[in-house]
DNA sequence: CCCATTAAAGACATGGGCGTCTTTAATCAT
DNA sequence: ATGATTAAAGACGCCCATGTCTTTAATGGG
């Protein structure tokens, strides 16, 4: 598995969540994890780090829940792997010896480094708001895919 | 992490043994595990697969060992991948829904496919000799880099 | 003020990757 | 033949990602 199932589960309650922006309504847990089909608890775990780390806003009690902020929409994928699968991911080597490192290379990194860099460059430019102008139509329905 | 442990592990442990072939002799396990630093019972576990798959050859008893054969050289880093990581590794979506479907895609399908689809290529056409052949000089000491 | 609602926090369970050890079976040197 | 050597096979334990449930605390409606 390249990305934690984790990392699925945040992007897709922030991109849910930042999908009510325009009704301009937070959105309750409840709703988030039974829109995604994805388990209420775990996600509850995941959504706290994810508010934790200031990519969404939340409020308790009744009328509460989740919703964007002025960092929500500028949020890159590079922050939300580095809560859900720590911040070393880009750094170990593939052969999982200590750290990938280019002046002492292991026998396969010049082969993975473009396919590697190509990812990266990628988690590092897309950003939330961008993820959402591209697939705008059906793309709630692929959200919740189960 | 991109890739298992146990993909490390093994690679490693047929580029050892592939390397031995010059002298035409038959490694051991305690020497495989001895000289690249890893769990010796759990490699164990991983060279019975890689034998069991015809990737390399291997008798017990008295000066018996593990040793090349026809394939070995020939082998893919997919073949080793689909024993180690699963015969799934390179269908499963980035979001972790059920299968990557470039006709009804997650929303980030588009963004990762050409650097996930690179390191696919990679894996396909690269092969032990090639590796072998690309780095001979000092790299086993980055095989054996604990 | 009180209560329903909702996220936050923390305790507990499960499964699979990883690691260790023991037993079995094959092979060869003697 | 016998015994040492070596891989194969199987039993067992640990840790962490994942998943579930309960308790606490905050918020707003009545
Ligand atoms: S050192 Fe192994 S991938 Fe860079
Ligand atoms: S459908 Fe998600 S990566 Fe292809």
């Amino acid at each position: 598995m390249i990305l934690s199932k984790s990392f699925g589960y945040a992007l897709r309650g922030i991109l849910y969540v930042s999908l009510m922006q325009e009704e301009k309504r937070k959105v309750s847990l409840d709703e988030i994890a039974g829109q995604l089909k994805v388990p209420r608890y775990f996600l509850a775990k995941i959504m706290k780090e994810v508010v934790k780390a200031g990519v969404l806003s939340a409020t308790r009690g009744q009328q509460g829940g989740f919703f964007i902020n002025s960092n929500t929409l500028n949020t890159s994928l590079t922050t939300i792997i580095r809560l859900t699968d720590g911040e070393e991911y880009f750094n170990i080597c593939m052969l999982s010896l200590q750290k990938c490192n280019p002046s002492n290379p292991c026998p396969l990194h010049s082969k993975f480094e473009p396919g590697r860099q190509e990812l990266f460059e990628v988690c590092h430019n897309t950003t939330i708001g961008m993820v959402i102008k591209n697939n705008k139509p059906e793309f709630i329905k692929s959200i919740s895919f189960h």
